[in-house]
DNA sequence: TGTACATCAGTGAACGCGCGTTCACTGATGTAC
DNA sequence: TGTACATCAGTGAACGCGCGTTCACTGATGTAC
């Protein structure tokens, strides 16, 4: 098939990305191939080259797609709860049942932050971007008070603390380990985020 | 080679899940081929499953050596240290620039944290194990004063801020983004040992 | 409206390569005499 | 002390498989006449 309108071709690039930013975080970025990634979204594998110069290419794609839907849907629930409770409503996401469990849909620090860490700078220096989006919305949501570099300081540690609470969260088995990990890591960023520091 | 006395088999498979454990923690589990391991500990493929009974079996073995280390530095930090100091001494290494840069003989949870959410409960759970040993002494260390559980809840929460921390320090490439995300996070993981929570 | 043609997204065989695992074997060693 | 032998850690070819990438091609479509 060819030739199609112009909207055509753009489609089902979208569609590759975002089924490869759900796998990658599923499954981590090693583990998923080309073939197999074209053969889930109904194509053959020769057809990924019209659509990206590598494989390389495409995780960088998908990764900003996926921080770009994470940003989404905390933007979301910030926006739906009432100003006071915007910081509260972020944790609660963050820590919440759906993230926890759905970790091809979440975010995409939590789930691919090390191996993150491997790639080569270009790469790593993408995904800090796509982050730091993450953190100042954060910061956005803190308590008034401080100045600007208190203020960035403070929302970085408070998602690093919700970040390694998640991790561990999906780690435990037990359910009353689970619930345990996510509430101290909820107790644990209002705490960061009302108390003095230093 | 063959029927060394006996303490020469052992050396071998110690040998092999030494460097597998790094290996490991450098590259990624998935990005680790027995070929390739047997090879840099000198020896051939084939010899690997006189050791192990399958790759999975070496991931096991590796994740518990990396584990065991790391609590033995952190253990040799903490009584090097003065008692009151402990707990900062803990903080400092873990936050430290040889963990930072160090990632093949640092912290496995830092290092592994999500690609071991996506194996099976019973690797989970012994990965779980391995890191609770790592929280419990962090625990110790802790001021005086709260009901055990509470005391157990903050030592988890601290542990995931420095993990999350010192992940995302990973990630940064400035040396000056790297230090405000270390300080942040000792910062934070103070804060949670020192101030009153919930 | 009907026909010829150019376009190019997608196909699928093929490239060299490394994977985890098996297995018949080798040969240095400890042991028995 | 010297020799014959059993042991078994380690060897390396081979298994089937999937990897990322290339490339000659196909054929449905939009366009020009």
């Amino acid at each position: 098939m060819a030739r199609y309108d112009e909207a055509h071709k753009a489609e089902a690039q979208r569609l590759i990305v975002r089924h490869a930013a759900e796998r990658f975080r599923r499954d981590g970025i090693a583990a998923v191939g080309v073939r197999q990634l074209m053969a889930d979204v109904g194509m053959t594998h020769g057809g990924f080259y019209t659509h990206f110069a590598s494989r390389d290419d495409l995780v960088a794609a998908a990764i900003e797609r996926a921080a770009q839907s994470t940003l989404g849907y905390l933007e979301e629930a910030v926006a739906a709860a009432a100003p006071s409770g915007a910081l509260d409503a972020f944790i609660a996401t963050y820590l919440g049942e759906r993230h926890l469990t759905e970790m091809a849909r979440g975010c995409a620090a939590s789930a691919l932050a090390p191996e993150v860490a491997r790639q080569d700078e270009a790469a790593r220096s993408r995904f800090k971007q796509q982050n730091d989006r993450i953190i100042a919305l954060l910061e956005r949501n803190l308590p008034e008070g401080g100045d600007k570099d208190a203020r960035s300081a403070r929302a970085t540690a408070i998602f690093a603390c919700l970040m390694g609470t998640l991790q561990l969260a999906r780690i435990a088995s037990a359910p009353q380990d689970v619930e345990q990990i996510l509430a101290g890591g909820r107790a644990a960023a209002t705490s960061l985020a009302h108390q003095a520091w230093r």
